[in-house]
DNA sequence: TATTGTTATACTCTATAACTATA
DNA sequence: TATAGTTATAGAGTATAACAATA
């Protein structure tokens, strides 16, 4: 018997994870901050609200988060223009750059893993995650808005 | 043009925490206890030497983990029959159940995803994702085993 | 009165290093 | 000398709640 598709995806997913955790490894990155410059490469200078609400995260956890990144030289915090309650975060240049870089690793190994598929499969295989994450969003989606 | 399949597969992970978290809320278990009383529902009775290796953690966070088990009454420390300073780590029957009542829904849950997929597809599907499984794998245990 | 960010506090997961009891 | 587990310590990520400044 096949082993289960859920099984095959969580598995997916973990080494998804050490394979990031490898590339960020010696630069004093960690998965968390990672996936905030990721943000900000994505949404461009964002308020800690606006951060919190693309990283499904608290607010807090925002300022312990960009504190580090500033720290590190990878954001910086600049006045907004019309609030004076809030900051906009915004990426270095440096910063900038490394996630460019990141970007283009990302789109390479799309095209390896892509490549490992047999020509007449890829098709399908495209249109059935398609169809798997579509349908998976529906299911999660309505769980969190079942009252419990 | 079309999202990458890397993306998709990263929001397949992301749907898939969720959805855990979700199953697990109000139980006092956490994701990293999961985990381990998953492994355990695997291996049956295991030393904690042997359970760090199977989580891919250090000895001393699976005594942590065992010990939040422990006082929930998922886990029993029992001694290890012929080495003395070992102890066997097993899941309570009340445990017991709760994990294969999961093995149950994560099987459902296989079956409603692939489901979701176009009948004409399904083959290609599980092909296309055993090979990307397979692949990913081989790349990162290449990278890690690179002296770097 | 509501929102933005921060201070205060706490819990979980993780790691390394030093120690005890056994092998 | 090596192994199994624990104590000690530390850092990262997360959360809630209370508070200041501004809207």
């Amino acid at each position: 018997m096949q082993p289960l598709l859920v099984d095959r995806l969580l598995q997916i997913a973990d080494l998804f994870q050490k394979d990031m955790a490898r590339a960020f490894e010696g630069t004093g990155l960690t998965p968390a901050r990672v996936h905030l410059l990721w943000v900000l490469q994505h949404a461009g200078p964002s308020t800690q609200q606006a951060l919190a609400r693309l990283c499904e995260v608290t607010p807090r956890n925002i300022t312990g988060l960009v504190d580090a990144l500033e720290g590190s030289g990878h954001v910086r915090r600049g006045p907004h223009p019309s609030d004076r309650r809030a900051v906009l975060v915004e990426l270095t240049p440096e910063a900038s750059e490394t996630m460019a870089r990141m970007q283009e690793e990302h789109a390479a190994l799309d095209e390896t893993l892509l490549g490992a598929v047999a020509p007449e499969d890829r098709a399908a295989v495209q249109r059935g995650i398609a169809a798997i994450t579509a349908h998976l969003e529906t299911l999660v989606t309505e769980a969190a808005e079942t009252p419990r």
